[in-house]
RNA sequence: GGGGAUGUGGCGGAAUCGGUAGACGCAUCGGACUUAAAAUCCGAGGGCCCUUUGCGGGCCAUCCGGGUUCAAGUCCCGGCAUCCCUACCA
């Protein structure tokens, strides 16, 4: 008796690809590499080792990698494809400091963690170049990297209000804060001025917008990635102040073409002309304005997008399209905080007539609305951004929009008032954060402010072990308090230097890891030019939608960076990009939409019903998460219905990009798919390893019902290679389970040889039970290198099909026809099998598609 | 407000090009095996209706409404719903 038992066979074979080093991929030079083969390399973005382990959501992405790097390598490709952790960042901080271990602690175990539970899943990583991003001997080429930066001027110290989160501590990136609130903890935050690292990742917007160009990305994220650089084209302009003595004050437009229209002037609260233009009767409404914007910066400024707020400053600037005695000329100034200072110039010219938000500021104050673009005769909106021949705008007039911008900046670079300008919304790199559990700044400090940056050789900068390592309450960084770290003899010039004590955001560490992965033990380089130049880039790397913008818009700069340096062959770090979807659970909604977690609810009952009151509530699908109690760990599956049989569920769900539910209920079905494929291999009612028409060497072509089943598997091996174009691995489960359940019937027929390409076939997807059965077969392991099988063409035509016989679009009769069967005959044949539906009728049209349908359009 | 994605049975989902809607699986129901149950195996199944002893047949069905076409889940136009991203970027 041997029915299908996956633990001592997942056990047996995991221990045995772990002893054989199985998946150790080798450098070019080192023993066991193989030149003639190509190579392929596969990533998956690496996971910040959370103290929470990994839910059954996690290893989606991981698995559709798995199968695509299993059967690249019996595709015969050189594969590379490790794993690695992001393991500094603010999370981990947070976590030790409430657990009360070190983070090195933490992070190790879960660490430890996360690897053991990757290993169960029978993923086939190359552990030998596993790292975490805080290991000293990784981080110091972290820094090595930002050195780089540093020598190229793309790193730079700056006095800039920056989000302070008085809950965390620290500093936080534009993105990190949300509406005024963190995004980790949802903790309020504040904008204070500090001395921060900035990287000038603004030098590379073009660049980062133009190779986007060549990337196989999905659309969706390549447009987030634009939108997220904005570039925008424009003029600057300067406008006279009035009374003044000859300063102006700067603005940004995309539209020149308004000039004419402009009647008012808006500066941001902290435009450093504004003491210069606010007269003394206004100062003190406008000192209030200022102050309250500062405060209501904090706040969601945002979210008073409706009712704009502002004040009049008194000042007057002279819109330079007019002569300068025209009435229309003289432009009031005011502050109003719905312009911002960090975008642009910070100040505007408003055009409400063809601007909303000037519109209803001007509406709001009271103030002349021009417009200088005629609307179309049906236009009842207010501010018309559209397109329209110009109006009331002197030598512009008649002209379209972009023409009239055209001659606008022109005519301004003829006059010196301005010139074309291109800006961006992306903002320079907020880099360094006021916290321990982070990569240390290779810099020195002298004591008249200046600076240096330590120097190659002297690398690593370690970050020092400290024992209190949570933000001090004063808001200085905790590296402040590492006294004996902080001070640095310097050899060369006899000085006394002082390290810097920031630390590097999480992001850091993540900006480069695809690169040590090629080379993660060389001591001296972060990694040698023949491995890189072998590896090139990544072929694929998947990974979830969040980090569409910032993680790699962040690598991409990095890897432009080393580009430049000469480091690395190719402009973009990663030719293909996939997202995978997000797995979500279910959980329950009560009549007033409140969520219920599942240990609440009879989700038995029909309908389910609250298990305290009985009270009927909705069965929705959530995230999960602890809080719905909808949690499923990986480990409890794998442990009920096995390894292979978790795999199968993951990839059968739905297509890899599709976030779909995870439902306990359906599980049980690729179990039982694979104990009906263990039986087509092994009778359970036997002693024997094998069925006996397994054993005998397959002799000549397949005949009969082997015939039949080799066409079924060629239908289904096509199926399977298919699936690889759009990872919807569900498309080939599903073709798995359709060919056993026709070979099922036919057991006896199924020869030697098409057992073992199926068993190769499955190996990506299911590859405990392929190599347990690969052995059985006589086979010497592993079939992770067994050749792929080939589809060929000739099994997947029949001699004849079911040719459908529609009358009007609808279909009145199905019938077999020959496959070479010529448009007459089919017609015909299409004919005899419903005559008397034809009689008394007019056939009008007779369309036949071969292979497939006759329509006859009738009267 | 802007951008993107999605919408097919009780559920997850199939359906390269416009060409048999609902593959495969779950759950459900029926049958076989069993002292019994589980497991397993076999079978049924979108809705409404007509007819018949059984066979059979018709109409409606891919979020809603239009359109193009011999033919629409698929293409076009207009809505609705859900989810994600983004949010005064001048």
């Amino acid at each position: 008796m041997q029915p299908y038992d996956p633990q001592p066979i997942e056990a047996r074979w995991q221990a045995w690809w772990k002893s054989h080093q199985t998946f150790h991929c080798p450098n070019p030079g080192e023993p066991g590499f193989d030149a003639s083969k190509p190579k392929y390399y596969v990533l998956d973005m690496f996971p910040y080792p959370s103290g929470a382990g990994l839910h059954v959501g996690h290893p989606i992405g991981y698995l559709g990698t798995d199968i695509v790097a299993r059967r690249k390598r019996m595709e015969g490709f050189n594969v590379l494809h490790p794993m690695g952790y992001d393991a500094f960042g603010l999370p981990a901080e947070q976590y030790a400091i409430q657990t009360g271990q070190h983070p090195a602690e933490t992070t190790a175990q879960n660490i430890a963690t996360f690897r053991g539970q990757m290993e169960r899943l029978g993923l086939s990583f190359d552990w030998s170049r596993e790292f975490a991003t805080s290991d000293v001997d990784y981080y110091r080429w972290t820094q090595w990297i930002f050195a780089r930066l540093y020598d190229r001027g793309l790193a730079y110290q700056t006095e800039v209000p920056v989000w302070w989160c008085e809950a965390l501590k620290t500093v936080l990136a534009n993105e990190e804060v949300i509406g005024g609130r963190s995004e980790r903890g949802d903790h309020p935050c504040v904008r204070r001025p500090l001395k921060q690292w900035m990287l000038k990742i603004t030098a590379y917007a073009d660049r980062l917008i133009e190779d986007l160009e060549g990337l196989d990305w999905p659309e969706s994220v390549k447009a987030m990635q634009r939108e997220w650089i904005g570039r925008s084209e424009g003029a600057e302009v300067r406008f006279p102040i009035a009374g003044g003595k000859g300063e102006a004050l700067s603005i940004f437009t995309t539209r020149p073409d308004t000039l004419f229209g402009a009647t008012f002037m808006v500066v941001a609260p902290e435009h450093p002309l504004l003491d210069r233009l606010v007269t003394p009767e206004q100062k003190t409404k406008v000192d209030a304005y200022v102050a309250e914007a500062a405060v209501k910066s904090d706040l969601e400024r945002t979210d008073l997008a409706k009712d704009k707020s502002g004040v009049f400053t008194g000042g007057y600037c002279l819109n330079p399209a007019f002569d300068p005695a025209d009435e229309r000329a003289r432009l009031p100034v005011f502050v109003a905080d719905y312009v911002l200072i960090s975008y642009g110039t910070g100040a505007i010219m408003a055009v409400p007539g063809q601007d909303q938000r000037d519109w209803d500021f001007a509406k709001a104050y009271d103030l002349p609305i021009v417009r200088t673009v005629q609307p179309p005769a049906d236009f009842d909106g207010e501010a018309f951004t559209g397109d329209g021949p110009a109006m009331n705008s002197g030598f512009l007039d008649g002209l379209g929009v972009a023409e009239a911008k055209a001659r606008m900046i022109a005519w301004l670079a003829e006059q010196g008032l301005g010139e074309a300008r291109v800006t961006y919304r992306l903002r320079d790199w907020l880099f360094s954060r006021q916290r321990y559990w982070g990569e240390p700044f290779p810099v020195l400090h002298r004591p008249d402010g200046s600076h240096q940056r330590v120097r190659d050789e002297d690398l690593p900068v370690a970050l020092p072990h400290m024992t209190q390592f949570a933000p001090p309450d004063d808001g200085s960084p905790p590296l402040s308090k590492a006294t004996d770290w902080l001070a640095v003899h310097d050899p060369v010039s006899g000085e006394t230097l002082q390290r810097d004590t920031d630390t590097m955001p999480g992001w850091a560490g993540s900006c480069w890891y695809y690169l040590r992965f090629m080379d993660p033990h060389n001591g001296s380089a972060p990694f040698s030019q023949e491995a890189v130049r072998y590896w090139n880039q990544v072929d694929l790397y998947v990974g979830g939608a969040e980090h569409a913008v910032l993680h790699l818009l962040y690598a991409r700069f990095w890897h432009k960076v080393l580009f430049d340096e000469g480091l690395v062959p190719t402009k973009e770090p990663f030719q293909r990009l996939f997202n995978q979807g997000m797995l979500q659970g279910f959980a329950y909604k009560d009549a007033t939409g409140r969520l219920i977690p599942v240990d609440e609810v009879d989700g038995e009952a029909e309908p389910p019903v609250l298990k305290a009151s009985g009270e009927p509530v909705e069965r929705i699908v959530a995230k999960i998460s602890k809080s719905l109690k909808n949690v499923v760990n990986p480990d409890d599956v794998c442990q009920r219905y096995g390894v292979d049989t978790f795999r199968l569920y993951e990839m059968f769900m739905g297509p890899l990009a599709d976030s779909k539910p995870w439902n306990d209920r359906d599980v049980p079905g690729p179990r039982r798919f694979l104990e009906r494929f263990w039986r087509l291999f092994v009778d359970p009612d036997s002693s024997d390893r094998l069925r006996p028409n397994l054993l005998e060497a397959s002799q000549g072509a397949a005949v009969g019902e082997s015939l039949e089943l080799e066409k079924q598997f060629h239908r289904c091996l096509q199926r399977v290679n298919d699936s690889f174009e759009h990872f919807n691995f569900n498309t080939a489960v599903a073709a798995f389970m359709e060919f056993v359940n026709v070979a099922t019937k036919s057991v006896g027929a199924l020869r030697r040889d098409q057992a073992e390409r199926l068993v190769c076939a499955i190996a990506p997807f299911a590859p405990h039970v392929a190599e347990e059965l690969w052995s059985r077969l006589g086979h010497p392991p592993s079939v992770c290198f067994a050749p792929w099988p080939q589809v060929e063409a000739s099994y997947l035509v029949d001699e004849d099909f079911e040719l459908v016989v529609q009358i009007m679009g609808k279909v009145r009769a199905r019938a077999r026809a020959p496959q070479g069967a010529n448009q007459d005959e089919l017609a015909a044949l299409a004919r005899a099998s419903i005559e008397d539906r034809l009689e008394g009728k007019q056939i009008v049209k007779t369309i036949v598609v071969p292979g497939k349908l006759v329509n006859f359009v009738v009267r």
